[in-house]
DNA sequence: TTTACAAAGTGTCACACTTACACTTTGCGA
DNA sequence: TCGCAAAGTGTAAGTGTGACACTTTGTAAA
């Protein structure tokens, strides 16, 4: 173990990536998994990095994120920093990472991002962890490592207060989708059921909406309407004071 | 100027708190008046400190507000992490910093936290910058040093938004107040005013105040009830999952 | 003691929004 | 052609919001 140098005294600083993505029925999460050996059991972790130096902090979110999934210029937003000094601490988090760190020893305080992502448009790259990555339902996770369920916790409510004052949903919506799919959504983030009539009323009057010429096909039910996003509205909305949703 | 030592390869962290006090009247920030010479201008920044070797971020920004005010588990919460690379480069701060520490060049990232303290309460300790510590009304401060403007507005944004879901205003008040005295902090707070009849409607209603036996004395007008916050019934309102006041 | 002042305190109405609720439509596939 | 499965649609009751003006009350000055 390291004696007092100044390793302890100068803490490191990483940045981690909630990154939500919707497949059109849940709500994901994209993590990363981590394993030092075949007979160790798999652990979770969110795609992050040490920052490197004279980088700033959202270049730095932003580049784990262009790394791991290719997309640029999507929404993203610092979640917080998380620095306790215990964070790295557990034994598992602590062998990992003196499998792979240069100075395992260290304190490295966090600065947690959530981005939400089309996981249409997801492509995996060919970084370092990509080959890793995987899509994971909300729902099915129940442990990540070090801090990084709090973290995960922590942006997930960020994401559920922001859903009410701005539309960001349609971030993780293919352009043209049904209002179905689009409730779906919102009850995947806010994690209970709302109601089809009053929910279409609302998004319709609106204007958030625009429909489309178009329609599903070959669906073994009545097909249903295509809408798309409609960025013009959103933003004199806005202008006007808007903010709330009233959900 | 340093060269490429681990200097700039290790950031150092530090906290800084936005501490929102209210007189009765006006919103007021605490803040530090800086000055290198006489000749000087005074250049007003947010209290902070580099974090201690092992320290918490959290325990660090309590250790802070304490030093400077005497007040202790009050609400504190983070506003997040700033860290641009270029936070500390503007000619005035550069100069500050070459007087006062050591290591002037280092890249410095700082977590911001805001708290809410009452104005009435408060003891300026005998720490080393508590002497230039002076309460100023948020419309007053023009400019504050480094990035310290960019905190304060963000700080100011989430008190906004939090005062509309949580009754945080009750921290900045005596334990008795009147109503108009809520109202003006309020009015404060989200920079708009309030109808008189329809603010107390709805305190009323959620009945988180409670009216006390005593009034005011000696004041030239209709003496006002004093009453306090009902912790109990805001208790039993989070629980039935009250989110917003309707502001 | 009367009067002026200044802020406290009070009620109603119109309107908008929210919630709860059930049946019909439509296209596909068997 | 029949069954299925999801899309799509309207209304009524209740609740909350916003706008609005006058009366009350204690102090202090004339």
């Amino acid at each position: 173990m390291s004696s007092k140098n100044n390793l302890e005294l100068n803490p490191r600083i990483s940045v981690d990536c909630v990154i939500f993505g919707f497949d059109l029925n849940q709500l994901k999460v994209l993590v990363i998994e981590r394993s030092i050996s075949d007979s160790e059991k798999q652990i979770l972790t969110l795609p992050g990095d040490l920052i490197y130096e004279g980088e700033n902090l959202d270049i730095a979110a932003n580049r784990v994120l262009f790394e791991l999934t290719g997309l640029q210029t999507i929404f993203l937003e610092q979640v917080g920093a998380f620095g306790d000094t215990d964070r790295l601490n557990k034994e598992a988090d602590k062998k990992w990472l003196r499998a792979v760190r240069e100075e395992p020893d260290a304190r490295v305080i966090t600065i947690a991002y959530f981005s939400l992502v089309n996981i249409h448009e997801y492509a995996p790259q060919a970084s370092s962890f990509a080959k890793s990555a995987a899509w994971i339902p909300l729902n099915e996770i129940d442990e990540l490592a070090f801090d990084h369920s709090d973290i995960l916790q922590t942006a997930l409510k960020k994401l559920k207060n922001k859903i009410r004052i701005q539309p960001l949903g349609f971030n993780l919506l293919p352009e043209k989708f049904t209002l179905s799919q689009l409730q779906k959504l919102y009850e995947a983030i806010l994690g209970r059921e709302l109601d089809k009539r009053n929910f279409r009323r609302k998004m319709l009057k609106l204007q958030l909406v625009e429909m489309l010429e178009e329609r599903q096909e070959k669906v073994p039910h009545k097909p249903s309407q295509y809408f798309k996003f409609n960025e013009t509205n959103y933003n004199k909305l806005i202008e006007n004071g808007f903010d709330n949703f009233g959900f």
